[in-house]
DNA sequence: TTGTAAGCGTTATCAA
DNA sequence: TTGATAACGCTTACAA
């Protein structure tokens, strides 16, 4: 892990006759300089290629310019796109991003947040897991600023949120298909365990309630967000006596097993199902019929969540908690219908 | 961006009743320490919460733990997966990952490269685009490890390269189109500046030659990394007056759009144009009909890379320049058939 | 406007 | 086995 030896302060300082303490007014265009020192500074330092070390900086000015990133999955084109939108929002703001990935696994994300803790970053963006409450609470106690993404724990002061309202979203895709008649209307959901599990669940329930249907609890299944137990669940629910007309995919992880399974299983859409789903992947209109999606606002997102964490990275009191909710967009496609009689 | 005090060494030494340098020897299992003494060093450890200051520790050994990531694009599947797979392999290594995405940009591409410059990070995995080759050596010369994966600019000495066999891959593809009949094979692909698009266009020839089929320049279209030309190219070659009966895209930033616009202009695949698309991301097999792909070996990619890049970090003496190339596997799947008469 | 010097948290060296 | 000390590269009072 050795590098060679590169320029430093007192290198350049030498080169141009001057003290390192100029060096540094100059590069950090703090203190006065005059312009004359200040130009053969500057030169000394293009001859040189001097460029400041970061560590140093860090240890010195108890600062960073880092933020960690943390994703369940990037594999994932959900958390993929968000990534992409949030490193490019994190460099406009001068911000290098450290990408870390818990694949839903507590025990990662606890390597994570010590991974984080460890490198001093100023701050953290994290889509949050449901078992390490306490280490986020922690980390955020210890000083760093921490912004919720998507999903969130709990209401921790001094952790601000920013995420879709999945509520409305959900609510939305379901009146949608009770307009067109449904009326068992299945939904493959997240674990209830996070805010987006329950969030959408409950605007599933609303709209059922408010058109008076009888929630059935053997249509919601919870799965992990790992598309293995996709095929089982999905089997279960369409092998009951009473199979629901249409089906509610809120868990992104595994949209597309379960649109393969429709398909083996030689389900045809919207004929037999109608079908909605969660995140408008760059596929979902590719698919035959194309799919009708709850479309989120990945770039608000991403740009919301670094502005908040920025803001707070650079406000030297302690500002109180803020939660930002936006709307996602249910888009209509062919892969839902008015049920058959 | 400041931060909350932490516990240094310092504070744990006194409370252990010990030497700062003691407890450095504890931390890194270096030097020796009597088993009593450590054992109370441990305690004062994690009664106080310490954790070691990343930043300090690198100024001191002028070492790191931290590789950097530069790739073009994440909301890319083939990227995505590749750093999904890249970041959990560095992690499991210990080493955190600094990510930046260029957008197919050189001048962001630059300033990923400054940054990661200024970080000090020990090594960097990238998949390069065309227009900074000295910027690379120049990073390589100031002693930072180099893995170029996926594509590579130059074979620069002691910068490594990981990634598939291009050439085999498309020959593959285009013979499998050959067998079926066809004469007339179009090649969407990536700018031949880069080296992915150089192979893919040369195995593409060689199939030909080897079938005796004359080259039509016309059929070959480079398109840069970004969707947005897609349509007009593709429109292109299909109002030629002998258009082709087989399409092979080689541009993977390009191919849910080049599917979108064969749909929206009503050609039916395989029956008008039989399609093989390069990567296999989660999708291809979800649109109708099926999409033949060429699969690459992703995880082992990512697996490779950061291999080879470990040991140089690891490795005190300068090593040979290394190039790994992986065989991608051509899966076929209903959107290819025999050529129509 | 400039230089000097101390110190950020570590670790390595050397002496005890 | 342990402790004292210097140094990594930088910034920032403070003094000149």
């Amino acid at each position: 892990m050795a590098r060679g030896r590169e320029p430093t302060v007192k290198d350049v300082a030498e080169h141009a006759g001057v003290s390192p303490g100029v060096v540094s007014r100059v590069v950090n265009a703090n203190g006065s300089v005059s312009e004359r020192t200040r130009e053969r500074v500057l030169a000394s330092i293009a001859e040189l290629g001097y460029r400041p070390h970061s560590a140093a900086r860090e240890l010195r000015t108890r600062t960073t310019n880092t933020i960690g990133l943390v994703l369940a999955d990037v594999a994932n084109p959900f958390f993929s796109q968000l990534a992409d939108h949030i490193v490019r929002h994190a460099a406009d703001a001068g911000l290098g991003v450290l990408l870390t990935t818990t694949q839903e696994d507590p025990a990662m994300e606890l390597k994570s947040i010590e991974l984080l803790l460890q490198k001093r970053v100023g701050g953290v963006i994290a889509a949050p897991g449901t078992e390490n409450a306490a280490a986020w609470r922690h980390m955020r106690e210890t000083g760093v600023e921490l912004t919720f993404v998507d999903r969130f724990i709990d209401r921790i002061p001094g952790i601000d949120v920013v995420g879709m309202d999945n509520e409305h979203a959900s609510h939305s895709a379901t009146t949608a298909l009770i307009e067109r008649g449904h009326r068992r209307i299945a939904l493959v959901n997240g674990p209830s365990a996070t805010s987006t599990g329950r969030e959408r669940i409950a605007g599933h329930r609303r709209a059922l309630q408010e058109h008076g249907i009888a929630e059935d609890p053997g249509l919601v299944v919870e799965l992990a967000f790992r598309p293995v137990e996709a095929e089982t669940a999905l089997s279960g629910i369409l092998a009951l006596p009473q199979p629901p007309t249409a089906l509610i995919v809120g868990n992104t992880a595994v949209s597309a097993s379960v649109v393969t399974h429709l398909r083996s299983a030689g389900i045809s859409v919207p004929h037999d199902l109608s079908v909605v789903v969660f995140h408008d992947a760059e596929w979902t209109a590719l698919t035959s019929p194309p799919l009708t999606v709850v479309r989120h606002p990945l770039d608000d997102l991403a740009r919301h969540a670094v502005d908040m964490l920025n803001t707070r990275l650079n406000s030297p009191e302690r500002l109180r908690r803020r939660e930002k909710r936006l709307p996602s967009e249910l888009v209509i496609r062919p892969s839902i219908a008015p049920v058959r009689d």
